[in-house]
RNA sequence: GUGAGCGUAGCUCAAUUGGUCAGAGCACUGGACUGUGGCUCCAGGGGUUGAGGGUUCAAUUCCCUUCGCUCACCCCA
């Protein structure tokens, strides 16, 4: 190795081929559930112009404000790589018109974000996530579809009964203002209790104080006001239909009053799924309603709600896959002639979709065999010198270690039978 | 951005208080076994011990710097 080798940059990952199956599991699984419930695949790109994040994120936000990767093209022009998907998805539907769409319009995409954070565990500079929108109608039954597609993905994935699902409502324009003020009141009077930064939050961001980990902290917060207690009439409303929904689909929640999003868009319904089994970062999925954020984006006044699934952490918590993919049969000949014979029955099985592996012809049978053994395959051709002048070929069962001649023209027919069996071609695969 | 722990072969890890310490296992390639594997034995390739500097007769070991990894704070997916 040389001395000076090039790495890969601090908080991005390689998924190695041991892990792609897993992710292509996830990925195939979350597009069956997604259409099943009639959401269609939109691909924006993975950088926009800076501004749109800014505007759509919230200026005073962590991630627009220290987290985004932002720089400059040739022609001077300010571009950031996403840090989420919904501004772009949401630019898109504005900037093409979707929202003439019949609403409410279903959308979902895959695929990189990018926040410059301290890399921790489940915590990466690019990162990926499931995301999925729907856009323009705010009755809370869609509230109550969104949650069920989000819940519905984690059952087929077998990861139900691990995460929990926190709902909240966090208000709107009309209530929340005066929540705002009943929490700042409470704050400062308590601010003696409060860490340093409770006590900025009471300022700044106070809704945000609410989710501080610090147990001197929680203590005060216990008996702060509620945000469920200063909904208006309206948005009470809808969070008790939400509800009401989510209980006709049998889908279990828990309401957290304290449950705060990083987003400045969110109003009324947010909702994050938990797991206690990824250290600190104990969110797999998290979301909410963002009524306003398209009109806020040049857009109709349509209402919207979505979530994001982070990929990485779902796949630390899928089971490792049982068993890699491996080719049906290794192809042995034993010189060049038997080499050039082997090459077309080999193409012809790819043809037929059946995954085989040649050998060169150069090494001894012997050692052959013994990287048929490790690579796993069940079967193995054997072609040499006296198989050419009879016409045939040997196909050895690794397993038994038996083996039987195949007249050559047959060879192909042969395996292809053999492949047939639970082979090749896999199944859509059904995760349990 | 803050704090703590850790960086030795592709992987997992050794190396007495600084003194043959640069090694083992796995993996890889080959040989023992002229065309029949899973066992065993043997051999080989691959490391300036993350990088740079310092202390010392001598540094994988001690000190500083830096980079990276891990975990936590923070933030969130």
């Amino acid at each position: 190795m040389p001395i000076v080798t090039i790495k890969a940059v601090r908080g991005v990952h390689d998924i190695l081929p041991a892990d792609t199956a897993r992710w292509q599991r996830l990925e195939a699984v979350s597009r069956q559930v997604f259409e099943a419930y009639g959401y269609k695949e939109i691909r924006p790109p993975i950088f926009e112009r800076t501004e749109l994040f800014a505007r759509g994120i919230g200026e005073v936000t962590d991630i627009v404000q220290k987290e985004m990767y932002t720089f400059e093209d040739r022609s001077g022009e300010s571009l950031t790589l996403r840090p989420e998907a919904t501004a772009s998805v949401l630019r898109a539907y504005v900037e093409h018109g979707l929202h003439v769409l019949a609403k409410p319009v279903r959308l979902y995409t895959v695929g990189p974000m990018f926040r410059y954070e301290r890399p921790q565990a489940g915590r990466y500079r690019q990162f990926h996530q499931l995301n999925l929108e729907a856009i323009g109608e705010n009755h809370p039954a869609l509230d109550a579809e969104v949650i069920g597609v989000l819940m519905e993905l984690f059952r087929r994935l077998g990861l139900a009964d691990r995460l929990t699902l926190s709902l909240n409502s966090i208000g709107d324009p009309a209530c929340r203002p005066a929540y705002r003020e009943k929490l700042v009141a409470y704050l400062r009077q308590n601010a003696g209790r409060l860490c340093g930064e409770c006590r900025e939050r009471t300022e700044r961001n106070p809704l945000r104080a609410l989710d501080c980990k610090k147990p001197d902290c929680q203590e005060v917060l216990d008996t702060a006001p509620s945000i469920l207690d200063a909904l208006c009439k309206e948005c009470g409303e809808h969070f008790a239909r939400v509800r009401q929904y989510l209980e006709a689909l049998s889908l279990p929640y828990v309401v957290t009053p304290r449950l705060v999003r990083g987003f400045d868009y969110y109003v009324r319904t947010t909702f994050e799924l938990l797991t206690g089994e990824l250290g600190a970062q104990n969110a797999v999925a998290g979301g909410g309603r963002y009524d306003g954020l398209v009109q806020l984006l040049d857009g109709p006044p349509d209402p919207g709600i979505g979530f994001a699934v982070g990929m990485e952490r779902v796949v630390l918590l899928l089971p490792p896959d049982a068993q890699d993919a491996v080719p049906l049969a290794l192809l042995i000949p034993l010189g060049d002639k038997a080499l050039v014979r082997l090459l077309p029955v080999a193409q012809a099985m790819r043809h037929s979709g059946v995954t085989v592996e040649v050998g060169y012809g150069v090494r001894k049978l012997r050692n052959e065999l013994d990287r048929a053994n490790r690579l796993k395959v069940p079967y193995v051709v054997i072609l040499g010198e006296s198989e050419l002048e009879k016409g045939e070929a040997l196909i050895r069962e690794m397993g038994s270690g038996t083996q039987r001649p195949v007249p050559l023209d047959r060879l192909e027919a042969e395996l292809i039978a053999l492949g047939g069996v639970g082979r090749g071609a896999e199944p859509p695969s059904e995760v349990r």
